[in-house]
DNA sequence: CTGTTAGCGCATTCAC
DNA sequence: GTGAATGCGCTAACAG
């Protein structure tokens, strides 16, 4: 077979209007041709080639007016959908962002997905959302997801930068939000953006004794999540900073159930304490509410803290004492990083660490606002 | 130039270890072989055809464990990542679904993705997300998402799904959640998804006349959702059913500021009521605390019930009287259906209506529990 | 301003 | 059980 020019078979075109289209009706339902319009077919009813169709769609090189509206005309009359996975292969660019997270309840992930999204956008990316709680086998989905992305931001506390960052060794860009440097094994190509807790939660802690209380419990299992850990150090560092004697943190999940069986496990005497420093506002929230249906006094009898500032904090009485994170913020970064990445700069030396801000309201024991 | 077998470049590959690499430690870091390996240089260091490497990576056809174990290990001393976009291409499937919602505050959107996600994971889909909300050119956002997925599944309330149900006219699958028949322009292939609220919104307000209470409001704007003007019909009918004369909507923005602003409104006079009927539980909320906070007795001087079951309307004193959707099952639904339609099913002729469930606390007036 | 021509990297018949 | 060849639909030089 001689180098004939490439000849695209004709696509089964059955014409739904008769022959003379000259002013065809858009409005016309039911005209919905065979299926998967082409770049070809529409260059051939344009009668142009597929450069100057792909020239018109893409907005970039100049065509006439005149070509360029027969183009436009034959591109919704076909119902022509460009194929994604083709420009994309040829553009040797996903043109698209993953975005690993554990799951979705509460405010944080929301916001943290918003912010990202909303920026991705911007810089005209897309984003693949994989949640990693409940998938059987997350390193497979990671690497499912990196076949068709040009980078990758995971949550820190979802357990997967470690496994990912290696099977990933390189070859894509990945930040790591709200993650620790140990989840950087080697010096990796990975970032990290995060949101400040230990300075914080050393301020938060801090507060309460200053408020009086002495004897400190910190409600959360610090080592799943490398913020929380940090948020527990800097409940220790108040206390040091006093020549306390910091408590072991009480390790529980972090569910409303958990915080009820804490709550249960003070008015039992179990656990003793006049000040709870909780690892959120789920957690604080749960843990106080049991605690004044049971009749004790809050922030009287012990006061309590949380994490995140969600919007029940600041409906419930009192007023939930938490510390906010510029968590939406943290998305944007995100994106923005990983964009800078996939557009060839270096990764970032040192993470980047965003500002909290300390809320105090009436369950610390300050004058209810 | 005659039809030469396809030579394909040779990659520069300047191998990362000298030569003979029988036995390559795989945990020898740094080791990151140029960038962007591809089945041909699979292919090559392990000694066979593209083919096989595909078969090997596909796990579908019979390859001898040996040439198995070899394309193996090229793999990852290569760290091969295969390119989605072109298995796409080939295969002529994205594997993705898209979603478009608004945005994602409360619970609600965060299910509904949640569900959507899980049940596409299982059905080996990837999903893209897009939030509506923000975006200045929505139907151009569709259009690109529509370029990379096999089908998109859309929130009634998104105010999208008239122009993009006409932008894709039977292009690809579409799945309308929480929408109404109006937004199916003349019998195209899109197909419902919903939770039932005509009943329950009646049933509800039924409840809050049984309380006693009879002049009743109902407050949140049904024009733009769906959903909420199918609410405000079943409030009409529970009054219609009893001979009563219903309010018209108090049509304000889903927005905690707007709550207090309708509270202030009521605590001033200028509206009256002794039951308030809210679009949601953000409503019902802001409203119920403000009015407590000016010393107005809930229920006692006037019941709020809302909509959604957020967690605060748990912890919140009393209860708030809400209603609960399925709506992880309505994205797992809406998942489920788009991968049928994908399949080559027809759309369902009739909508899908996921019953509702009324929860009672104490806000309407019951004896709070 | 417009058309021709190569690939982009993978899955997939066919042969063998 | 394995390899060679072809095409998926699009972008991007390169000519004209």
């Amino acid at each position: 077979m001689a180098t004939t020019p490439r000849q695209r078979p004709e696509r089964a075109a059955r014409p739904s209007t008769p022959s003379t289209a000259s002013m065809p009706d858009p409005s016309t339902p039911g005209a919905t041709p065979a299926a998967g319009a082409t770049i070809y077919s529409v260059a051939e009813r344009a009668g142009v080639s597929i450069a100057t169709v792909s020239r018109v769609l893409q907005g970039r090189a100049v065509v006439s007016e005149a070509t360029r509206q027969k183009v436009l005309e034959a591109v919704d009359a076909l119902h022509y959908v460009p194929l994604g996975a083709a420009r994309s292969l040829a553009v040797r660019h996903h043109e698209a962002y993953g975005l690993v997270i554990p799951e979705l309840t509460g405010p944080y992930y929301s916001e943290l997905l918003m912010g990202f999204e909303t920026r991705a956008a911007e810089l005209g990316q897309s984003v693949i959302l994989l949640l990693a709680n409940g998938k059987s086998d997350v390193p497979s989905a990671v690497g499912h997801l990196a076949t068709r992305v040009d980078g990758i931001a995971v949550l820190g506390s979802a357990a997967v930068p470690p496994t990912l960052t290696r099977a990933l060794r390189g070859r894509k860009p990945v930040v790591v939000i709200a993650g620790s440097s140990s989840d950087v094994p080697g010096g990796e190509r990975v970032e990290l953006v995060a949101a400040e807790n230990v300075h914080s939660s050393e301020q938060l802690t801090a507060h309460v004794l200053d408020h009086g209380r002495s004897r400190l419990l910190y409600v959360g299992d610090p080592a799943p999540a490398p913020d929380i850990s940090e948020r527990y150090a800097g409940f220790v560092a108040a206390h040091t900073a006093r020549g306390l004697d910091p408590a072991e943190p009480v390790r529980v999940p972090f569910l409303e159930s958990e915080g009820v069986a804490v709550a249960d496990r003070i008015l039992s005497g179990e656990l003793e304490a006049d000040a709870l420093v909780c690892a959120n506002d789920e957690l604080a929230l749960s843990i106080m509410t049991r605690l004044q249906d049971a009749g004790r006094d809050v922030p009287g009898d012990i006061a309590v803290v949380g994490w995140d500032d969600v919007m029940t904090s600041r409906y419930v009485r009192p007023g939930m004492t938490t510390v906010r994170q510029p968590v939406h913020e943290l998305g944007v970064l995100a994106a923005e990083r990983l964009h800078q990445r996939v557009d060839g700069a270096a990764p970032l030396p040192a993470p980047v660490v965003l500002p909290t801000e300390v809320v105090l309201r009436g369950s610390c024991g300050c004058a209810t606002p």
